[in-house]
DNA sequence: CTCATTGTTGCTTATTATACAATATGATTG
DNA sequence: CAATCATATTGTATAATAAGCAACAATGAG
């Protein structure tokens, strides 16, 4: 069970990368790693010369390479789902007019591997490769409740929102599973309203989870049984044909 | 200029799990590496502990996790000319009836960044990440003749059009500096012909590459002008919102 | 032009990853 | 269903490697 440091100190950086808006200098790795300025430099570039990093000779501070570009496009290649939702994740979003999104449990959150985008100047879209909580999104919520995934252990505060209690979760989640469609009511984005259902595999097993996000101007209270009459229909026609698709 | 062993190791299982179909065991792992199974074994944990492999528990065998999905996302969204080139790509496809796609150099190749699918049901489509060769491709070869990059060494055969002298590359690269756009006539794909013009950002400098791809049966040699026309216009307007843009 | 800051490289030592072996886990076949 | 085989994981000594320190180089600021 032991660790290859230095991989995972590679690993590490990758994921330091990925956070900064506007780069890290080779000095600031070594603080924030907690590793010499040498280490931290044979670090940075090993993983330049795979493409992983990318040197800004400007000001010498290094980005994310675009190898993990590539690579993404195998993770996603390789996911049925995908491939098979991007229809109804367009009908979805012509339907209700707004952004439309497909994700999948992975690492503890949800992660969005495809979207629609609606043409309304005020949308709400998420790209892909978004990883977001599971306990206060629409889409989070029907991996959750479907899927068997344990309880987020520490249920973060977004917004005034926010279910933060693990027992009113565990309420919240059996609602979910009788209604059979989840509702993020601003929960995680102030002014955010999002409706999704789960999608099911040929087993019946959890897939992942589709949906509409939209501003709460747009998606109202009132208009909620509609929109979700919709996201649901949508939602069983896909899970209908990953039943057939195998 | 040392490298880090483990580090580099590492790298080389996630190239290798993006290459791979099925997945990787870990002997397979070893045997390819050339290290103890031991070893493999224990890389390849750190690797899944980080969310960068997957293990499938039904046999064994490893994939490529999904934080490499994320840190797409951050590559991506760090690119301003991908957000620019969103609705040039769609009008481009809606003008032509074929796939759109927007491409930037890495690593000595086209790096496919984004796309914009036809609803034709023969369409020629390549995903966001995609690397194709420079010489071969029209969005390659316009990064070729508009960029600083030195010409591959290796001129890799493809079919029987690939232009694989170098001699013959160089004047192919002075012709599309003369008309503005490059042409694929099936030198990469049989059956498959593309057109690309070159975007340049507000110092007039190169930023990428901007194109249509579709079946040689509905982009024929009769019909190229009138689609490189199209392709030539769209890539203008869409480098003048680049020159306005800072 | 000088100084300050940051990045890279050489070298020694302590740490770490490796190889080998043993054990555990799971698959396959009779 | 048991026994065997293949494959993966873990323990441990040793050899290799990466860390740290320090010197040097490169870049930018004043």
């Amino acid at each position: 069970m032991s660790e290859i440091q230095s991989l995972a100190r590679g690993l590490k950086i990758l994921d330091l990368l990925g956070r900064s808006q506007d780069g890290v200098s080779i000095t600031e790795l070594a603080d924030t790693l907690g590793v010499d300025k040498g280490s931290a430099s044979r670090l940075m570039s090993t993983l330049a010369r795979y493409g992983y990093a990318e040197k800004d000779e400007a000001n010498r501070r290094y980005h994310l390479g675009s190898q993990v570009v590539s690579l993404s496009r195998s993770v996603l290649a390789r996911l049925p789902l995908r491939e098979a939702a991007k229809p109804y994740l367009r009908e979805m979003m012509e339907h209700t007019g707004e952004c439309a999104h497909l994700a999948v449990p992975a690492q503890g959150r949800a992660l969005y591997i495809d979207q629609v985008e609606s043409p309304a100047t005020l949308r709400v879209n998420a790209q892909v490769g978004t990883m977001n909580p599971l306990h206060c999104t629409a889409l989070g919520k029907i991996l959750l409740a479907f899927g068997d995934l344990e309880l987020p252990l520490a249920l973060e505060t977004f917004t005034p929102h926010t279910i933060t209690d693990p027992e009113a979760l565990r309420h919240h989640m059996d609602e979910i599973r009788l209604l059979g469609y989840a509702v993020d009511d601003e929960e995680f984005d102030p002014g955010v309203r999002c409706i999704a259902v789960p999608v099911f595999d040929f087993r019946g097993k959890l897939a992942g989870s589709i949906g509409i996000s939209g501003p709460a101007t747009r998606v109202t209270h009132e208009r909620l049984p509609e929109l979700a009459a919709t996201v649901i229909e949508v939602g069983k026609a896909l899970s209908e044909r990953m039943t057939f698709s195998r």
